[in-house]
DNA sequence: CGAGAGCCAT
């Protein structure tokens, strides 16, 4: 600033001797006048008002180098990447900023070779230039041509530490992040921050927390990913101590709480700080609401959901797919499945999680013929059915008790579609066979997994036993289930329960011995729903509501009502 | 004028 200052009152001194000997009425434009505009330039392009950028730009007398950078980069970020390009190739100078930009702008764009093709054209590289690449391939998970770059470049800053830590967290390599951490010659706030959300992310909580422990200077945005660390271990006490310790609270960190509550079924709460948020002048984004309209999903408040879907109006976010994508959800967990319809029909252009959440939606309504005709559109739009797809239809399948169709879709899967079955798609199968009554062949399926089976995979068999009093396999998947997860409450109760649907008493109290033993705890079960604007709950064995007693001669009524229907069928 | 960080949907 004070460089500028001197050189215009140096410039203007010799202006005003011009002007005084040649008597020119028009001030020469100066330095300061470029760079001032460069400033402009700059900031309007930051604010996205490309139009009066380029005006400003056009009308410019002279231009340095600086102000061919700023429009051309300004373009790239707003998404005109063509006129970028047009920009950088119409230069009349170039410094390696320039180039720099245009790296940036091929990456932004999706273009890693194109990027790497300037990178080695350009004339000079700075260390800039060869963190931009570095970022370019971690963001295409091109690890190990990072690296390479990493290994080559003259020198290291420490953002290029910062990159390349982030790159090996994406990609899982923790340890070898750490390493860089720990190698590094000097660490900023961000790479403490990259280090602490690389063990968010791998759900290494202690050491996230031992880091943000040591971390010398904390900013809200290292706060923040330590409040996503906390939400994610279930911790919403201490987040939320974080949290009212940040003096500045900003969109993030309230977006950060407000996801943790909802995911940890805390949608009163999420309600609550986003009413909070508001309150605060902050605007709620897409991120705000996608994660409110989660929690209205899990509370199965249609009353709430359709505020918040006035709300998604209010703050235009309509247009975004992931919010259209949560309304769908939203609408079809709170009961209505037109409505839910209708927010998928609104989209322009439906990604392949737009697909699967509606597919998943008549799933859980099991309406198996609706779910089979949006999934026969997929490919319309050029996309193809994913993993997710597959179950959201083996689910359908599931719902709609559609044996023989689960079977064919999970052989499809892998021979039409080449989409790889996982533990999820084959506890979703193994259900389904376990409740038809075939244990036996489910069992032989698990036999065939080509990985190991999960949690998911053994408590799909060990639930199937129930119908069908398969002891045998039943003791089977328990022991397995333990050995993964000795504190697994869900496989005791369920084994205990097969034994005393078998007269086996003595074995129930074997069981219920062993979960004690275990430190296993039976967590009380409880659902409620919402009618008007009164919420009804419901727990295991408590009868306290009102109308307890119509509700169970209701309940007896539909049982005998559902045996005869088994009975026709 | 260019490089690294926190929050979202099945």
């Amino acid at each position: 600033m004070l460089f500028s200052r001197h050189c215009r009152t140096i410039l203007e001194n010799i202006c005003t001797i011009r002007y005084l000997s040649t008597k020119v009425v028009l001030d020469p434009p100066s330095i300061g006048d470029v760079y001032r505009t460069n400033v402009r330039i700059g900031r309007l392009t930051r604010e996205g008002r490309m139009e009066l950028a380029r005006k400003l730009f056009d009308e410019m007398p002279t231009r340095d180098v600086v102000s061919w950078n700023a429009i051309m980069t300004g373009y790239w970020k707003n998404g005109f990447l063509g006129e970028s390009k047009k920009l950088f190739d119409s230069m009349p100078l170039r410094n390696v900023v320039s180039w720099n930009s245009m790296i940036a702008a091929c990456i932004e764009s999706g273009s890693i070779d194109a990027a790497f093709l300037y990178f080695s054209q350009m004339p000079e590289r700075n260390t800039a230039s060869w963190n931009v690449m570095i970022a370019g391939f971690i963001r295409y998970r091109m690890i190990e041509k990072a690296v390479k770059l990493f290994e080559e470049m003259p020198r290291r800053n420490v953002i290029s530490y910062t990159a390349m830590i982030d790159g090996y967290a994406q990609v899982g390599e923790i340890l070898k992040a750490r390493q860089l951490f720990e190698s590094m010659p000097g660490r900023n706030e961000v790479s403490w921050t990259v280090m602490i959300s690389a063990y968010v992310e791998a759900a290494k909580f202690d050491e996230a927390r031992e880091l943000f422990r040591r971390m010398p200077y904390k900013n809200v945005v290292s706060v923040t990913a330590m409040i996503t660390g906390y939400c994610k271990e279930g911790n919403m006490e201490d987040a939320r101590v974080l949290f009212e310790q940040i003096q500045r609270r900003d969109d993030v960190s309230y977006n950060a709480m407000i996801t943790g509550y909802s995911q940890n079924g805390r949608g009163e709460e999420a309600l609550r700080l986003l009413v909070d948020m508001i309150s605060r002048r902050l605007r709620p984004d897409q991120y705000t609401l996608v994660s409110i309209l989660a929690a209205c999903s899990n509370l199965a408040s249609l009353t709430q959901g359709k505020q918040t879907h006035a709300l998604v109006f209010k703050y235009r976010l309509h247009t975004h797919v992931s919010v259209a994508n949560a309304l769908i959800t939203m609408y079809s967990k709170c009961g209505s499945l037109l409505d839910s319809q209708s927010a998928f029909e609104h989209i322009c252009t439906p990604n392949i999680i737009s697909w699967n959440t509606i597919i998943a939606a008549f799933a859980q309504h099991g309406l198996y013929e609706k779910a089979l005709y949006f999934f026969n559109k997929i490919d319309s739009l050029g996309l193809e059915p994913d993993g997710i797809t597959f179950l959201s239809l083996l689910s359908a399948c599931g719902h709609a008790g559609m044996v023989k169709e689960s079977l064919y879709w999970f052989e499809s899967m892998k021979t039409i579609y080449k989409v790889e079955p996982r533990c999820e798609h084959y506890a979703c199968l193994i259900d389904i066979l376990g409740r038809s009554g075939r244990v036996e062949y489910a069992y032989k399926m698990i036999q065939e997994m080509p990985s190991e089976a999960d949690l998911g995979v053994w408590g799909a068999l060990l639930a199937g036993c129930r119908s069908s009093l398969n002891i045998e396999l039943a003791e089977l998947a328990a022991q397995e289930i333990m050995k993964l997860d000795p504190r697994n409450s869900g496989a005791y109760v369920m084994l205990s329960n097969i034994y005393a649907a078998s007269g086996l008493w003595r074995n129930v109290t074997k069981v219920r011995r062993l979960m004690k033993e275990n430190d296993a705890k039976k967590q009380t079960a409880f659902s409620w729903m919402e009618i008007g604007d009164t919420v009804h709950y419901f727990v295991g064995g408590d009868a306290s509501h009102l109308a307890i007693d119509e509700i169970h001669a209701l309940i007896i009524q539909l049982y005998s009502q559902m045996k005869a229907m088994e009975n026709i069928t």
